[in-house]
Formats: structure tokens, sequence, C-alpha cells
DNA sequence: AGTATGATTTAGGCACACCTAAAACTGCAA
DNA sequence: TTGCAGTTTTAGGTGTGCCTAAATCATACT
């Protein structure tokens, strides 16, 4: 795609973003988030779905632009200009998939792609008013904060479901968007975003949890499945893959 | 853009379309429907913002994915399967019009630019929910019919306003969205689509009209303008170019 | 017919964003 | 400390879509 043309000028950069600039940026932005650690080629690779190479050559290009921080061999950082331009885009994907469910009745496993493509096709105007009729949401269907006109954005305290320690009370606070099977089994087990769960044993990344709160509120669907070999009714375990991608915050 | 991934398997070519392909099908739909006229190389460079060698080779590229039938010098039309694209991409693009002044406030002299953009990002299950959530509108704003689910398409019995003989009554149809002259001068003089008009006198292509029915329901907003060198209180002339942007129903 | 004029196509290039294969670097481990 | 395995970068190449400059073609006018 071509250089985005709209709005109104701000960082030259940031203006002059490809769909694939803009993609990156967003990516770095999510890697680092998500679990604090430096962010590798390879790993950016990976989640982007190309190749090393192109990474390395792209990572020279926005260097270039003033958008990252990166020397050769080490790990990859957004500048603030950088920043800007992922949080940007940020906001624009949560807020297209906060409309899509609220409005298009849309479900929150299908949202994802479909803001992964209208993030970049829509004017800075598309996003101001989406946010105004939406009455300026707080966070996406995934839990995940969305960046305010300003652009800022408050975390809560939350940790990697993955990395919780055993019989602690925690709080579901937001799952990745981008892993089906996270999605899936809060919907099989009837876990939505903000119920409060213990987490009964850990297993190397793998953690098995009782629902406390709304939990089994029998919504019309299917009966309370026991599919897993979970012993315990109501006793749900979650793969190592399945924990990372979900987030949590420490009850009382 | 990168070949387009959604939607279910049908004509190949189509599923094969690029933002660019699905530009020019629709573009030399538009052409040839707004006046009868065959297209040439040229006019849909001038159309399009390209230069006349692109649009050659963007022929031959389309020929061959049998999306256009051109032989060298020869004017342009498209085939079926290019028609269907055609179809396909202007059911999005006025679809997605709609919505932008229904539910996001936009003005009708807004939304052209944002759906240019937005028709090549959405799905075809987008598309859908849409069209569904808007109930089935059959004319977007600017009184262009959008295509049904099976691209299905009935026009009204139309003339361009600027071959309109003198003393005929007629009523506002559609207005070409990509003429903001057009669509301020009817702003201007608060004649909206379905208006009925009397061609006063026409002039080479320029016509002079008198609006007959709402016409000057003084909204709120500036008075009764008279900012035209028309003599008669409620007397609009349209230039050829702003004239050829609208299309007209003969009354009684 | 003979030629000028404009429309159209061919030739040659550029920018982007990818890829595979080959080289270069790093850091850990024998 | 030396080697080697994995990571990262360089080299070389592809597909799209666009451009300018230089042919070509079609035809309308003398
Ligand atoms: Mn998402
Ligand atoms: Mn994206
Ligand atoms: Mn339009
Ligand atoms: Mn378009």
């Amino acid at each position: 795609m071509t250089p985005r043309t709209s709005a109104q000028g701000r960082s030259t950069a940031i203006e002059a973003a490809t769909t694939s600039v803009e993609d990156y940026a967003k990516t770095i932005y999510g890697l680092a988030e998500w679990d604090g650690a430096s962010v590798t080629a390879s790993a950016l690779a990976r989640t982007l779905g190309v190749s090393n190479p192109s990474v390395s050559l792209m990572m020279r290009k926005m260097a270039d632009l003033g958008l990252v921080e990166h020397r050769p061999y080490a790990p990859i950082a957004l500048t603030p200009a950088g920043r800007q331009l992922a949080l940007a885009m940020v906001r624009r994907h949560r807020l297209i998939e906060t409309w899509l469910v609220r409005e298009l009745g849309y479900g929150w496993e299908e949202v994802h792609e479909e803001a992964e493509r209208l993030e970049h096709a829509v004017s800075e105007t598309f996003v101001d008013r989406l946010d105004v009729r939406l009455g300026h949401p707080r966070v996406d269907p995934h839990g995940d904060p969305i960046p305010g006109p300003d652009l800022q954005l408050d975390y809560p305290e939350t940790l990697l479901l993955c990395r919780v320690p055993a019989a602690m009370k925690v709080r579901l606070e937001q799952v990745d968007d981008a892993v089906p099977d996270a999605l899936s089994a809060l919907d099989t087990h009837r876990v939505p975003i903000g119920a409060q769960v213990t987490v009964q044993a850990t297993d190397r990344g793998a953690v098995v949890l009782t629902p406390l709160t709304p939990g089994g509120q029998d919504s019309p669907g299917a009966p309370p499945t026991q599919d897993d070999q979970s012993a315990a009714a109501g006793s749900i375990r979650l793969a190592h893959e399945v924990a990372h991608a979900m987030r949590v915050s420490v009850v009382r």
C-alpha cells in the first residue's frame, strides 16, 4: 500500500508510515508490553509471519525514519515517535474491535482479523467519531485498555496468568485476541473478562483454576461442559500457551 | 496491497484482485454507467489519476485475469467476471457511505474519500452485516442505487441533467459524489435528492433551473442565498461540469 | 493520397515489501 | 580459548504498481 495520505501534519515520519510500518510498530509495542522482555528480530518475524531478513531490512528503514532504536545484533526498541505511532494504531485497532462487537454483532473471536485490515484504512476523523459514538470506551472486548485521543494509556497492574503462583485469587483482565485457543477456552468454560478465579495449581506455565464469580451463569448453550480431563467440577486446566495469553490482577 | 485474503471462493480472478484492480474495475463500470459512452484508456487514466501507460499495462493484466475485454487501441469493456467484481465494489462503497452518513454523522461530501479506502479493507461478512444493520438500503446518500447481496441492480430511468431539454420538469435522482462542486451547489441552494425542479433554460450543457418541491425549506443556516448572478429568486444556474454530475428522472 | 495530431502502447526505471541462500556475528560450552 | 550453534545481517531476486520518455497507431484535414 502507498504511504498514508490522510490526516493533518504531525510527526512527518508517522505521516509517511505504510501499512507495513504501522504493523511493525504496533507489533513491537505489543510484544514489549505483553511480557516485558526485550524484543528480538526473530520474535518480531515470528509474530508478523515474515522472514528474519525482512525484519532486518525493515528495522533499518524504520531506524532511518526515527521510529526504532536498533544497533545491529541488539534488541529492538521503539523511539518516542515510534511509540506514538504504535499507540495510535493500538487505539484504532481496539476502538474498531469494540465497535464490531457492540454494533455489528461480531463475536470476540472474529474481530481481530477484521480490525487488522480496517485499522490501516480509517482516517483520524473516523477514529475520533467512532470514539465519541462508543462513549469513549476504556477497554476493548478482550479487556485491552484503549489509548485516549491524547494516546495516554493507563494499564492496570497485571501479571501473566502463566506466572501467577498457586493458591492466589485473581481477576481476569485481558486475553490476547490473537490466540484463538485462549478465547475459545474462556467461551467454553464461561469465564468472561472481569471474572474472578483461584489458581489451584501451576505446572511449568500451565495452570489449573477454579471460577469464583459469574463463572457458570448457565447462559443458553452447551450444558456445563466437562470435556477436559479435569476431575473437580468447574476446575479448568489451561496449557502454558493459553495461560501466557491471559493477564490477571491480584484480588484483595 | 497484497492480494485480497478474505471471503469464500467464487471466481478465482475476483479473489486475486488487488486494491488497484478493484479500483480499475469499479471505475470502468462507473464511467460506462454514468454517461453511456465507451470507456477509453485516457478517460480511465484521468479518472483514476494515473498515467496512460499505467492504464495500458493494467489493462493487459486485467485482460489476462479475464476481467476486461481489450484489443489494443480499442475501447475498454468489462467481462461478466469484471462486472461482478465492479458491482461487489460498488455495493461495498455505497453501503459504507450510507453507514457513515446515517451512523457516524458524516456529511455527504465527506464520505466518498473515506469509503474509497474502507471498501478495500472490509470482508464480505462485514458488508453483509452492515447491509442488515442498515435495513438493506436501496440507495446511498447521493441517490446512487446499491446492488443487493446477489449484486442485482435496478436503475431508475434517468438522464444526465446537462442533456435535459429546456422547460422540462424533473426529479433529482443522483449526484456524482466525486464532484464537490455539485454537492456544494445542492447544499447551497437546498436542493436535496428527490427534489423536483424545472429546467428553465440550457446553454451548451449549463442549465438554469427553478426548484419546485422542498426547494427552500429554510433550514436554520444561511439566508436564502442569491450569490449567483441569477436574477429571479430561486433560480439556480449550474455549470456544464456540475450539470454533468447529476442525473434526473422525468416527472409526469 | 499525405501528413499532422492526438491517443495509445512499448521501453526503461523506481519504490515497496517480501523471499531464499549465503555470509557474519555472538555467546556459551567443551 | 577455541569452536560451534543459533541468530542476524547481507546478497541477490520476485511481484505490484506506478512514472517519464520514446515509439507507434488511427484518423481527420488539407
Ligand atoms: Mn486485536
Ligand atoms: Mn494491521
Ligand atoms: Mn462515493
Ligand atoms: Mn477505491
